[in-house]
DNA sequence: TTGTATGCGTTATCAC
DNA sequence: GTGATAACGCATACAA
């Protein structure tokens, strides 16, 4: 069994206000008492224990991260950038996946669950800012949105353009002389606010290139994966007349992508240029290295703790809308022939 | 503020005990009882607080699982499936990395931090397991080291048989007619368990194939990330006689190396074989596709799982040792010429 | 400066 | 089958 603070009292021959006091760094305590209740505490190795803090105060000192997959890299090198951002102001981090199971987000979302075992809640969802309300609506947990959504003034969020992202890589591959440049990522339902938002930079950029839209080179993925980025590229390659670029919605599509082209006897960049969004490490590596939008990882998470801090300690301030900066990275992946 | 079990039991004019009783399915209550406080709960939109529960059960439901890295594709695969497999038995997982840092290490195990939050320590330490003994000691939180250890029958763990899959992957090198096999991963500092074992493994492939242990084909790595795998690989380049087949503790190593290789104007596998550890996706659509040991991070996952389950409700269970099973996968980075 | 006593929301022990 | 009530371990209002 593990001492109490009634257990260092007792031994100490003190009451547990002081104890208490002791632990909790109170300002106005003796030197001698404390070296009496630190002499007890150390020989009983007392810990505070953390749930009846928390039941006490109302705070865990927690934080939950949700995102779809905690393996796709992109959402791992975020993860890691939470937890070190979280750790600096005291926070612990809890990662979960929806698995992009509707039902488990709005699980988190509703507390069905333990959620109240958090302070606040960082969340990347798949659903629209609408849906979300709903769920949301009860628990008053503090929330921060991780990606693009339909900016309304009721939630935080801090995400990237996604629009501009996505223009800024399409008129990149336009710039390096492609004309018939297809995209994957889009969604079989168009229910999720990133692919939506991708797909209209693209388009856009399209239009501002003097473009023609053409639907057949468009591609959904369901997930944003490499095997789902290698199956569409595998179509796109099969049209009659197959396309001089590829604008993948993430760098896994776009890894798969890539090891498509090869594996239909292509080259990348010559035959077919590849690029997508995130600036994940393994596109660095990649053969050839893979052009992209490179997210501002460390500043999203430093943003999105600072906000989700802010909102617990004052849950009626106002929502923010914090925009990440975004930059292109050209690489051997859209590389010009000459 | 949230309805508690006791504004229910108010409305529904009952005791909070009865309410309690509904909540957590207990058998003996009837039907109409059931109805009212079920109305009532609804009405107030009551979710019972789990910090409370906790204090109440000593369960929380939750473990901890303590990473180096979380954004180290292996350890991110390993923790969905985690994930996975915690969410099938009830529990959730709240994930913690130690980035290389010792004190960080020692914190967690001892408790220091916000420990008693969780049932159960899923642990992938970098100490050995004597280091880990004093630190542990203390606090008896239910603990399953993830990775191969020393065996000495104090802890649990689940990891797979390093020596062996290192000879296997060594053995695939010299069956595929390499003979200046080199290898990247071994530890500045001998410290560290899992990089021993393998390096050994390594050693006793080597002899087994008859071919000399030349200390300068062995390379350190700090971590097991790209950029070392890199720098090792490029530094086995530069010698006056180069490997013709590397060996990396991990395939993150690999991936790096490979691209070194590369970069050095030469081919992989023609020139210089190269094969990892671990069998993440990346390697799976990285050109040339990396040949690996996979491991079973199912299994693993699995396994940890159901023994840290077992030990939570029998801390004074026996220590088990679970190994995983690994098998060697022949890619393409080791295909003979021929 | 320190001690006493109450309550955080639950579950569990005892009666009825 | 259900009701009252005592913990769980801590922090704090109030007293001293």
């Amino acid at each position: 069994m593990p001492a109490t603070l009634r257990d260092v009292a007792q031994l100490a021959q003190v009451s547990v206000r002081t104890v208490s006091n002791v632990v909790s760094d109170y300002e106005h305590v003796s030197e001698q008492m404390r070296a009496r209740v630190l002499a007890a505490i150390e020989e009983l190795d007392y810990r505070p224990n953390p749930v009846a803090r928390t039941l006490r105060t109302g705070r865990t000192g927690m934080l939950a991260l949700v995102v779809p997959e905690i393996d796709v890299p992109y959402f791992s090198e975020l993860a890691r950038d939470i937890i070190d951002a979280a750790a600096e102001v005291g926070y612990r981090v809890m990662i979960d996946q929806t698995g992009h199971d509707h039902e488990r987000e709005r699980q988190l979302l509703l507390g069905d669950d333990r959620t109240m075992l958090f302070d606040g809640l960082l969340f990347s969802p798949l659903v629209t800012q609408a849906e979300l309300l709903d769920m949301h609506g009860a628990t008053r947990m503090p929330l921060v949105l991780l990606g693009e959504h339909d900016f309304d003034g009721r939630y935080d969020h801090v995400a990237i353009d996604n629009v501009q992202a996505a223009k800024d890589a399409v008129a990149h591959l336009v710039a390096t002389g492609r004309g018939r440049i297809a995209a994957i990522g889009s969604q079989p339902a168009e229910e999720y606010a990133t692919p939506l938002q991708r797909a209209s930079g693209y388009a856009e950029a399209l239009a501002d290139a003097g473009l023609p839209y053409e639907p057949e080179l468009v591609r959904t993925a369901a997930h944003y994966s490499r095997p789902d980025g290698y199956a569409a590229a595998q179509a796109l390659l099969e049209l009659d007349e197959r396309p001089d670029a590829i604008f993948c919605f993430s760098d896994l599509l776009a890894i798969g992508a890539m090891r498509a082209v090869f594996d239909a006897g292509l080259r990348v960049p010559e035959d077919v240029a590849v690029i997508g969004i995130d600036d994940v490490e393994e596109g660095r590596f990649a053969r050839p290295s893979l052009s992209t939008v490179s997210l501002d990882t460390p500043f999203i998470a430093r943003e999105a703790v600072r906000r989700i801090v802010a909102r617990i300690d004052d849950p009626d301030l106002p929502a923010e809308e914090v925009v990440a900066p975004h930059r292109l990275v050209a690489r051997e992946s859209t590389a010009t022939a000459g």
